[in-house]
DNA sequence: CGGAATGTTGATATGCCTCAACTAAAGTGG
DNA sequence: CCACTTTAGTTGAGGCATATCAACATTCCG
């Protein structure tokens, strides 16, 4: 499949400049399909992969496992991205990858990555830069997790979901695929399931925005955004995405 | 100073095999130091810093500033950590940082670094699996203070700091230099002053820990640890430290 | 169509925050 | 080196956001 490039691309080039040298090369990255059900564990803690995969349609999750084995979910992936970049150069997971919904990815093996860095180090630079990104977005997650209050830290995090998947293509009409359960929801925000769903409805009858049937309807991008505090900043994009309506 | 570039190679070496020629190339790096005062910005959110640092002695932190002022500490650094390498390739910077207590710091020019992983990919990659690790600890800083109730919350980040002390070598007679004040505390754990007061006295009470006079006493790490669900997994150092006591 | 998963609502309990007063320690200038 | 000021730590009381428990409604799915 060339649309995994395709995606690989475009995701790239949502932070960093490619040449056309580049763009070449990482299409010669030799790429596998791999699918996975709903709930599914990709890789789990403990594993020692010698690939990395990049998200090609649907939603994929990072997550730890605590001794009680209560979930904290940790980051949630979407087309283009990928989710476990470092175990390229951390060899042990310390936390699992599971699909939310059905989702395929593409697997490219450590080794052709590693290679093509040395020879092309511009690419090991722009993923490097994916995992930086990454680590801005966990930034941010502890500042939502540890200052907001519920209603306002589900605010934020919907913005988040919502600018993410405009940037990779997965808005359509003002609203975008988020096919969590609001359990899930809480278990990413350390908030019980009862005051998501509360949150939710403050949210809802603000006329902020609508969240139903896996999906998430942008209702007044502005409103939610404040209310969250959301700054897109940490997100890194070269080109800031308009936010619609 | 040479002592920088051996304060930066021992530290890689916790994490990262390397060869001989990459600790001459390390060593080949141009350093200048820097000193800052208690409570000083090394580099403030929105900066576009074109060096990165690498602690020396002291304390160094990250933290996001909230719009009603409110900080939110994201990470501690101490000898050995590049506390802003992302900047090496996220220009501009999503959060600041400044030094806790006295602190020295080497800087070196983005420019020499991304010559030399040119020249040498393998210190690339070694930096690299650095800020993997950072991302690591944030993701295990989201689980604590995510799930986490705030003693045991408070447990957790006294171990992490004091076993990363220890691979820092500045654990002595079973006590480490921790010159924060119990707020700075709160503001990393999201937990008010009041609280982290409660819990630290209750950790006491357990015999698990002092804290006094800017440093951490340890008295029974089995039980400190077991009470935070302490596991240094995801520090991903190469050897395991033995815990003291 | 029936069972399971998900969402909704209400009631009660509690961990933590906030406010406030006070104590102890550290830093500072005369 | 001591009086003074500032900063950090301690303790108590009251209120609130959120957790927990429980019952029920709705949607999903085989």
């Amino acid at each position: 499949m060339a649309r995994v490039h395709d995606v690989m691309i475009h995701k790239l080039k949502e932070h960093t400049a490619l040449s056309r040298k580049d763009e070449a090369a990482l299409r010669s990255l030799p790429v596998k399909l791999r699918s996975a059900a709903p709930a599914e564990d990709l890789v789990r803690q403990g594993d020692q992969p010698d690939v990395s995969m990049v998200v090609l349609t649907g939603m994929v999750a990072r997550y730890h496992t605590l001794p009680s084995g209560a979930r904290q979910y940790l980051s949630f992936h979407i087309a283009g991205d990928w989710p476990d970049a470092q175990t390229l150069f951390v060899d042990k997971m310390d936390h699992s990858l599971s699909a939310i919904n059905a989702a395929t990815v593409g697997t490219i093996a450590h080794k052709s990555l590693l290679a093509l860095f040395e020879r092309v180090p511009s690419i090991g630079f722009a993923i490097w830069r994916e995992t930086l990104i990454d680590a801005a977005i966990f930034r941010e997650t502890i500042t939502n997790n540890s200052k907001r209050n519920v209603p306002a830290r589900l605010a934020h995090f919907l913005c988040e979901q919502y600018y993410r998947a405009q940037a990779a293509q997965l808005v359509k009409d003002g609203s975008c695929p988020l096919e969590l359960s609001q359990e899930q929801i809480g278990e990413a925000l350390g908030a019980s399931l009862t005051t998501i769903n509360r949150a939710m409805q403050a949210l809802r009858r603000k006329g902020t925005m609508e969240f139903r049937l896996g999906r998430l309807y942008m209702r007044n991008w502005a409103r939610l955004a404040e209310f969250g505090q959301f700054d897109p900043g940490y997100l890194h994009l070269r080109r800031s995405l308009r936010a619609p309506k």
